[in-house]
DNA sequence: CCGGCAATCGCATAAAAGTGTGACTTTGTT
DNA sequence: AACAAAGTCACACTTTTATGCGATTGCCGG
């Protein structure tokens, strides 16, 4: 990781992709492995060039950018990927930082940028143009506490509900709280009075869907 | 919003201050309401300047800038926050994030660059490191490994699953399926056997966890 | 001092969920 | 043709949940 950065580049527009393959090519430390104007032959292209960034457009003709992103991220998952488009629509964008794109860059970006943009990616980075962090902040940032919860609901019997939200039976809260069953049962139908639910299920979901989660607040948990 | 852009800096190392001080005053269109070493009376700052953007550190002599953050947030929601700061852990990151913040830089962006955020984040965008913007995108990135239940579920495994998920009984399953009940237990035996789990909301935790979330989910009262 | 509320506990009963076992049909694969 | 997997349905039986109707004990504010 001490050469040059093998890059290579899908753009369909042709006068774009000549722009940025003229400047590419002209940057030292950068090399430009190729430019297409469409990623129907991933893989061959992959194959052959072995790159370490891609700068990935997502409208073209055949298969889009973002379908190419997961084949690329599943065959090369150290090559980074940058989306460079002119879509900035939240289904969009995560679409392709779920698929494993590192760097997402709006078109009107200036070429300097998109330069910089290579090598900030190739050394860790994720160059996003700033609307486009805005949406993906925003996709995690606690929206406004409207917490009508808060005082709906008693201590003891947040308590309760918390335990239902890890899965316990009431067996298990009682024994957890150290209260009788029958305790729990009360509360809990307290809690689904409150709620205005009648069942477990209905009460874990408006729980969470209120923001109670005890988790991380709205956000998609994954693992592995 | 038309006019010059209302800014308080808070740092306190006293050269980073004068300097990005001195920065912010001469840019046209930018207008600076003070910059302080410390965050210990925000709130009167607040008041007395009504300020557009903050730049703010966190590690501040008293209050600390994360501290200091949710205060700014609660009373004035529009102003937008760019936390500044040498931190780059997900720890710092995350609790920024949550609370508000709509921009984070490092302390070693470019003066030109901060100058540069103070009008992205104020037109909206999230200007932000690009170290600091790989750790916000991976941590909802789905790691290459495909899901173990993708395949593991069949079809109509799957709608029932869906169905149990939206709170919805085994009655209510079954007739949204145009099934027997008892064939709605057959798969759910089925399931739960797949999931390793042996109750409806483990079930559903698992579910969730493991990344099938379907999004809103309907809470559908019950058929008693 | 009283009334209300949170928290505790008990008993009883009906409804729902979970489990064991078995069977028939369709569809697709070997 | 034989087989496996998926989907369908049926009983029967145990556990958990949901709910109705109490009751007792503190504690707080008027």
């Amino acid at each position: 990781m001490g050469d040059a950065v093998k890059v290579l580049l899908y753009e369909d527009n042709r006068d774009l992709r000549e722009g940025i393959a003229f400047l590419l090519q002209a940057t030292p430390g950068l090399v430009l492995g190729g430019a297409f104007p469409h990623v129907n032959n991933i893989r061959t292209d992959l194959h052959v060039h072995e790159p370490d960034v891609v700068l990935l457009d997502i409208n073209m003709p055949g298969m889009s950018g973002l379908e190419a992103l997961p084949i690329i991220k599943s065959m090369y998952p150290k090559t980074q990927v940058v989306m460079l488009t002119v879509f900035d629509d939240d289904e969009r964008i995560f679409q392709a930082v779920r698929s494993g794109a590192s760097g997402y860059l709006l078109k009107n970006t200036p070429p300097a940028e998109i330069i910089q943009a290579v090598f900030d990616v190739h050394k860790g980075g994720s160059p996003m143009t700033s609307s486009v962090a805005r949406r993906v902040l925003q996709f995690f940032q606690q929206p406004p506490k409207t917490h009508p919860a808060d005082h709906l609901l008693s201590a003891r019997e947040q308590d309760i509900l918390k335990g239902l939200m890890k899965g316990f039976s009431y067996k298990l809260i009682a024994d957890d709280l150290h209260i009788s069953i029958d305790t729990v049962r009360t509360h809990i139908r307290n809690v689904y009075d409150k709620l205005q639910v009648n069942s477990k299920t209905e009460a874990i979901l408006k729980a969470m869907k209120e923001g109670w989660v005890d988790g991380e607040a709205g956000i998609a948990p994954r693992d592995r």
